[in-house]
RNA sequence: GCGGGCGUAACUCAAUUGGCAGAGUGUCAGCCUUCCAAGCUGAAUGUUGACGGUUCGAAUCCGUUCGCCCGCUCCA
C-alpha cells in the first residue's frame, strides 16, 4: 500500500532542510521540475560522484577476472535531428494515445499497448483456429516491431497490416469490436487457449475471438463496428493522438522549420555517436565501456510522484561494447554489478529488487533486460531505478545506416595473431583482395554487441532518501523516551559526513572546536554548529543524516579533573554511541569510517 | 488531454454564518546550559497563488486564470 504519510512527512523535511525545492516556486512552481538545495546537491552530487569512481575511475574486475576497461564521456544535450532519427526516437517516442469521451470514465489508452478482440458469427475449425494463430502472431510481430523502431510513417505500416488482415479475413466475416485488452494477454489469444479465452469473454457462447491492435482496429471500425473502451465498454473513443514525448528547441536566432532541434531524451546516443572517435584516440579494446552522466528531457504525459517522474532528469548511463559471443556474460556481469551497487550504498532491504523483463516487455532487437526497482512509499508496485539492457547491435547498426559511415571494430591484435599463424604454418602470403575479404568481416572486423546500464541519478537520489528516513525513539535529558526523526544515509553517501560543536560557549571550547572545524572542511563537507543546548544540535543533525558529532568538551582542553585531556567525543548517529579520540586522530578516524 | 481535490508564515495547520490574519515547530539574537530537541527572554517572516466581481466589509461567496496534488497513462 502506498503510504501517503510517509512521502508526505519526506517531503516536508525535503523542503524544510533544504534537499528539494520545486522548481521557479516564487512563481507558483512548474511541472515536472525540480531544484535541489544544498544538502540535496551534497547528496546528489556523492551518488554521481560515487557511480564515476565505481564504474568509471575504478570498476570491479571483469567476469574473467581481468581490469575493465571503462573511460568517460560528456557530450552536448544538443545533437544533429538526424540522431534521433537513426535512433528510433524522432517517430516513435511519440505514444499514440486514446481517451474515452464517456462522462465518468475518461480512460486514457496507449493505442499501441492494447489489441482489440472480434467475435465471428460462426465457430471456427481446428485447421482454421491454428491459420488464424500463425497469421495473427506475424501481424503481432510486426505491429510491435514497426512501433518499436519508431517507422517513420506509422499510418502506411498500419495500412500494409490491415490489407494484410484483410485478406485473410475473407474467411469469416467478424461480428464486432468488442473490447480491448492488455498486450500482456495477447499470446493467450493467439495460441492454443483460444477456446479457453473465448470462454472467459463470451461465455459458452460459440463465437471465435480475434485479437489486432488497437489502431487496426479503430481504422477498420467502418467495417467491423465501433471500438470500445476497455473500462467503461461504451463507444465512446476518441480519435488517437500522438502524444510527442521529445523536447523542441530551435538552433539560431531564426526560427524556422530547418532549425528546429531536440533535447535529447536519453544520453546514450552522445556515447553511439563518438564510439569511434573514442575508439581511434584512447587505446581501449574491445571489450570497454563508455560511461556519461548527464540530463535528459522528456515531455511526460504526466509528471509525478514527486522528483520520480520529472521531465528533465539525469542518467548516469553506460554503454558496454563487446564480442556478440561474449554478450550474454557481460550481460550477467553488468546486471549484478549494478545491483550490488545499490546494496553497498544501502538499499540493501526487501524494499530493492532485482527483476528480469518478461519476452513482451522487450524491444525487438532487445535479447534480455533487467530491472532494478525500488518499492516507493508513494507506489504500490516496485518502481523502475536502472534498467540493464541487452541491445545487440541495434544502435550502431542504425547510426551506421543513417550516417553512412563505417563504424565497425577491426580487431588488429586478432587479425595479426591470425597473419601470424598462417606464416608459422608456412601458408602462403594473401593477396591484397583475399586480405580484404578475410579481415573485412567477423571475427576480425564487426560492430560490437552494447550491453546498456542506464540508471536514474535523481530516481536513485529519491530511493535513498526514502530509504534513509526513519523515525525512532531516543531518551532525552530526563530519560524520556523521545521520537526523533532520522536519515540513516550512508556515510558516503552523507550530505554533512560531520559537525562539530562546542559543548558550552566557554572555557575556549569555541576556539578548539573553530580549529578542528576548519581542519576537517579542507578535505569533507563539515558543520559548525554552537547553537542551543547539545541535544537540540544532535536532532538537528539526525534530521538531515549526518554520520558523525564531534563535541569538544571539559576533557578536550585540559580542564581541572580532567582524565583523557586531549580527546573528544565522536557520537554515531544510528547507534547514538559515543567514543573518546584524541583530537589529533580525529581526520584519521573518521575517513576510516566514511571511506574514499 | 479528461475527471476529482487543493492553494493562509520556511514546515504542519487554525481562523465561528462574510467582521482586527493566528498557533505550534523551525529560523535569528541574547541568556542559561559540562552530552541527546520541546529551558528562559526577545525578534523577523504574509499583497491569504493572481486578477476581477458581489458587499459597508472577503482568507471565507461568485467568475476567470495560474499552479500543485490524486486517478487514467507513460518511463531512467
Amino acid at each position: 500500500m502506498a503510504d501517503t504519510a510517509f512521502m508526505e512527512k519526506l517531503v516536508a523535511l525535503c523542503k524544510r532542510r533544504g534537499f528539494i525545492f520545486q522548481s521557479s516556486e516564487i512563481y507558483g512552481g512548474i511541472g515536472g521540475f525540480w531544484d535541489y538545495g544544498p544538502l540535496g546537491v551534497e547528496l546528489k552530487r556523492n551518488i554521481k560522484n560515487r557511480w564515476w569512481q565505481d564504474m568509471i575511475v575504478n570498476p570491479p574486475a571483469g567476469p574473467d577476472g581481468r581490469e575493465l576497461e571503462m573511460v568517460g564521456l560528456d557530450c552536448s544535450i544538443i545533437m544533429n535531428p538526424q540522431v534521433w532519427v537513426a535512433s528510433g526516437h524522432a517517430g516513435g517516442f511519440a505514444d499514440p494515445m486514446v481517451a474515452c469521451k464517456t462522462e465518468n470514465c475518461n480512460a486514457l489508452i496507449r493505442a499501441d499497448q492494447f489489441f482489440c478482440v472480434a467475435y465471428f458469427p460462426v465457430p471456427m475449425t481446428g485447421t482454421e483456429l491454428d491459420e488464424l494463430s500463425t497469421v495473427l502472431d506475424g501481424l503481432i510481430r510486426k505491429f510491435k516491431q514497426a512501433i518499436s523502431a519508431g517507422v517513420e510513417n506509422g499510418e502506411s505500416e498500419l495500412e500494409k497490416l490491415i490489407t494484410e488482415f484483410s485478406a485473410f479475413s475473407k474467411l469469416q466475416t467478424p461480428l464486432l469490436v468488442k473490447s480491448v485488452i492488455a498486450s500482456s494477454e495477447i499470446e493467450a489469444i493467439a495460441s492454443v487457449t483460444l477456446t479457453k479465452l473465448e470462454r472467459k469473454l463470451v461465455g459458452e457462447s460459440s463465437k471465435s475471438p480475434l485479437a489486432f491492435p488497437f489502431s487496426a482496429a479503430y481504422q477498420m471500425r467502418n467495417t467491423f463496428g465501433p471500438v470500445c473502451c476497455p473500462r467503461c465498454g461504451l463507444a465512446s473513443l476518441a480519435t488517437p493522438r500522438q502524444f510527442n514525448l521529445m523536447f523542441e528547441s530551435n538552433t539560431g536566432a531564426v526560427r524556422t522549420e530547418s532549425s528546429r532541434v531536440y533535447l535529447r531524451p536519453e544520453t546514450a546516443q552522445g556515447i553511439f555517436c563518438n564510439y569511434k572517435n573514442v575508439l581511434d584516440t584512447s587505446r581501449v579494446k574491445i571489450p570497454f565501456g563508455i560511461g556519461q552522466v548527464g540530463k535528459a528531457f522528456r515531455n511526460e504525459i504526466n509528471p509525478r510522484n514527486y522528483t520520480f517522474r520529472s521531465r528533465e532528469f539525469e542518467q548516469m548511463e553506460i554503454e558496454f561494447f563487446c564480442r556478440d559471443e561474449d554478450s550474454m556474460m557481460w550481460y550477467e556481469f553488468w546486471r549484478n554489478t549494478r545491483f550490488k551497487w545499490y546494496t553497498d550504498l544501502g538499499l540493501a532491504g526487501s524494499k530493492l529488487r532485482l527483476r528480469d523483463q518478461t519476452k513482451d516487455e522487450l524491444a525487438h532487437y532487445s535479447r534480455a533486460c533487467a530491472d532494478i526497482e525500488y518499492l516507493f512509499p508513494f507506489a504500490d508496485d516496485f518502481q523502475e531505478l536502472e534498467g540493464v539492457a541487452h541491445r545487440g547491435c541495434f544502435d550502431l547498426t542504425q547510426h551506421a545506416k543513417h550516417s553512412g559511415k563505417d563504424l565497425n571494430y577491426f580487431d588488429e591484435e586478432g587479425w595479426a595473431k591470425f597473419l601470424a599463424e598462417r606464416k608459422a604454418k608456412g601458408e602462403p602470403e594473401l593477396t591484397k583482395d583475399q586480405k580484404a575479404e578475410i579481415g573485412g568481416k567477423a571475427p576480425y572486423r564487426f560492430l560490437p554487441t552494447v550491453i546498456e546500464p542506464s540508471a536514474g541519478a535523481d530516481r536513485g537520489t529519491l530511493a535513498f532518501l526514502c530509504e534513509a528516513y526513519h523515525e525512532d525513539t531516543a531518551p532525552d535529558e530526563k530519560g524520556v523516551a523521545q521520537t526523533r526523526v532520522v536519515m540513516r544515509f550512508h556515510p558516503k553517501l552523507a550530505p554533512v559526513k560531520a559537525a562539530v560543536f562546542p559543548l558550552v560557549n566557554k572555557e575556549g571550547m569555541p576556539e578548539t572546536a573553530d580549529k578542528l572545524y576548519k581542519e576537517l572542511k579542507r578535505e569533507m563537507v563539515v558543520q559548525y554548529d554552537d547553537g542551543g543546548a547539545i541535544g537540540r544540535r544532535y536532532r538537528r543533525q539526525d534530521e538531515i543524516g549526518t554520520p558523525f558529532c564531534i563535541t569538544i568538551d571539559g576533557e578536550t582542553i585540559g580542564a581541572a579533573g580532567a582524565t583523557n585531556p586531549g580527546t573528544v567525543t565522536i557520537r554515531e548517529r544510528d547507534s547514538l554511541q559515543q567514543h573518546r579520540v584524541a583530537i589529533g586522530s580525529v581526520k584519521a578516524w573518521l575517513k576510516e569510517r566514511i571511506g574514499d
